[in-house]
DNA sequence: CGCGCGCGATAACATGGGTTAAACCTTCAC
DNA sequence: GTGAAGGTTTAACCCATGTTATCGCGCGCG
C-alpha cells in the first residue's frame, strides 16, 4: 500500500477532478487544507446516518460504500455505489439534512472536511467551488441513468449498465485494469447489496449475472470482475458514457 | 396574468429560494441582470435537445416540462418533472453536454442566462451561488427518491408519492391551493405521461389512478387533481418531505 | 478436523404489471 | 351536428421477476 511516497488523501480525488478541468495548485492546497486525519470505517457501518445533520462532508480515500434508503417494511434500496475519490454526503453542506444514508459496503478509509472550511472555500475558491459542484451535479445524472435502467430497461440491460459504469467510474480513479490487459476490478459486494441497488431480489441477481457469465460477456466469480467482451456488454446495456463527464472541458 | 404590477420572471424562483435561505436584494438584482426576455414554448416541443452542447441555462416561468431520456425502442423515461421556478438545466453550466433532454409537457414560458453571466454570478455572489447549488442538489434528491420508489414501491405507492411531491412543490411557488381550503392544483399530463414518469405502462397508470380514486384519497378528473386524504395518501407512499428541503436553514 | 454460516445456484410456483384489443368519452374542426 | 383524433377505461391473457425452499461450496473458528 506504500511506495516511495504514500499517496496523498486527496489523490484520487484530484485525479477524477483533473480528468474535467486543470486544478491549480492553489486549489490542490485549499483541497488539502480542508480535510480531517483519515479514519478507518469498517465493513457494515454506517458513514452518515439517515435523516442526521452533519457537520461535516465525507470524502471517500478508498473501499466502497453506498447511499440508501430504507423503507417501512425493512426493504432497503441503494441509490448510488461510491468509489475512492467521491465526496459522499458534499450535499450536506447546503441540504443540511440527509434524506439518506451512507454505509460502507467493504472496509473504508475517509477523510471529513467541515462545513465552516467548506463555506470559506465556497467564498475563495469559485472555480474550485464550480468543481466540487460539479461533482454533485455528476451524481444527480448518475441517478438519472439508473432511473432509465429501472424504469425501461429489462434486469439484464440494467446490470450491464451498473458493471460498465463502475468500470468506467473506478478506471478513472485507477482502480481498475487498462482496456489493452484485459478489463478487470474488484467488486466485493453480495449479490443481496446488487440486488438492493438494481431493485432486483438476489434470486434474480444470481440469475442475471449467469446469464451474462454464459453468454461470454464478462467472467465473475469471487468478486473478481472481468468484462470479456465490452463491445457486447455495452450493446445490452445501450451504455452511453456521457453523463460520467470524464471529458476535459473546462468550467 | 396582469395585475397592477405584473409578476416578474423570477417571481417563482425567488420564492422558492426564499423558502431556504434569505435572497438579498442584489442577489435578486443579480438574477434579473442574467436573464434574457422570456420566451414561449409549444407544448410537445424541446426546451434542450438530448446531447446538445447549450450555452445557456433555462428558467421555466409558466408550465410543465420535463427531463427525460429516449431508448433504443422508442420507449422513453421521464427522470423528472418541472414545475415554474425551477432551472430546468442548470448543470449544463458545468456539464457541457446534456445527458437527457427537456421537453414542454404544456406550452411554457421560460427565460435563458447565458452561461458566460452564470459564471460571472459565480466568481461575485458566492452566496447565490450556493442556493443554485442546492437547487442543483434537489434535483439530486428527488431522483433518489424517485429510485426508491421505482425499486422497491409497489406501483400505487409510487403513483401517490409523485403526487404528494407534485402538490408540494407547486405550493411552494403558490400554485396549488392551501390544505384550509382543499388541496388542489391543475395537472395538465396524460396518463401515458405519467406513465414514463413512473416506469408504467399506461393501462397501468389507470388502474392505479382509478384504485386511488377509489380509496377516496383523491379527486382526479379533467387535469385537475384533489387530495381528499393527506394522511392516507402520504401513508400509502410512506412520504417524508425531507428531500424537498422546503425548510428555512440558511447556507 | 469438523462445524456453522454466509453466500450463491437452482427449482417450483405465485403475481404485479405488460400487452393487445376494443369500447367509450371528450374535444374540436368543419 | 358529425366525424376524426386523442385520451381513458376495461378485459383477457402473458411473462419477467418475486417468493420460498433446498442444496452446496468455501472459509473462519472452536
Amino acid at each position: 500500500m506504500t511506495t516511495v511516497s504514500p499517496p496523498s488523501r486527496i489523490t484520487t480525488l484530484v485525479e477524477k477532478l483533473s480528468l474535467r478541468d486543470q486544478v491549480a495548485p492553489d486549489e490542490i492546497e485549499a483541497l488539502k487544507d480542508v480535510l480531517d486525519p483519515p479514519r478507518e470505517i469498517r465493513s457494515g457501518a454506517d458513514i452518515v446516518k439517515e435523516h442526521s445533520h452533519p457537520l461535516h462532508s465525507t470524502l471517500l480515500i478508498s473501499g466502497f460504500s453506498a447511499r440508501y434508503s430504507s423503507l417501512a417494511d425493512g426493504a432497503r434500496q441503494i441509490t448510488e455505489l461510491n468509489v475512492p475519490g467521491d465526496f459522499i454526503d458534499l450535499h450536506s453542506l447546503l441540504m443540511k439534512q440527509m434524506d439518506h444514508g451512507v454505509v460502507a459496503l467493504t472496509d473504508c478509509v475517509v477523510a471529513s472536511a467541515p462545513h465552516a472550511k467548506l463555506i470559506r472555500l465556497t467564498e475563495r475558491h469559485p472555480h474550485l467551488t464550480r468543481l466540487l459542484w460539479l461533482d454533485t451535479i455528476i451524481d444527480a445524472a448518475i441517478h438519472r441513468q439508473w432511473l432509465v435502467a429501472m424504469g425501461r430497461r429489462s434486469g439484464l440491460g440494467h446490470l450491464a449498465h451498473l458493471v460498465c459504469e463502475l468500470y468506467l467510474r473506478l478506471q478513472a480513479v485507477g482502480q481498475a485494469s487498462g482496456k489493452a490487459d484485459g478489463m478487470r476490478f474488484n467488486l466485493p459486494l453480495t449479490q443481496a447489496t446488487l440486488g438492493d441497488a438494481l431493485g432486483l431480489s438476489t434470486v434474480h441477481v444470481s440469475r442475471l449475472v449467469t446469464e451474462l457469465r454464459g453468454e461470454g460477456v464478462v467472467s465473475w466469480s469471487g468478486g473478481q470482475v472481468e468484462i470479456l467482451n465490452w463491445h457486447r456488454l455495452a450493446e445490452i446495456a445501450e451504455f452511453d458514457a456521457t453523463y460520467l463527464r470524464l471529458q476535459n472541458e473546462p468550467v
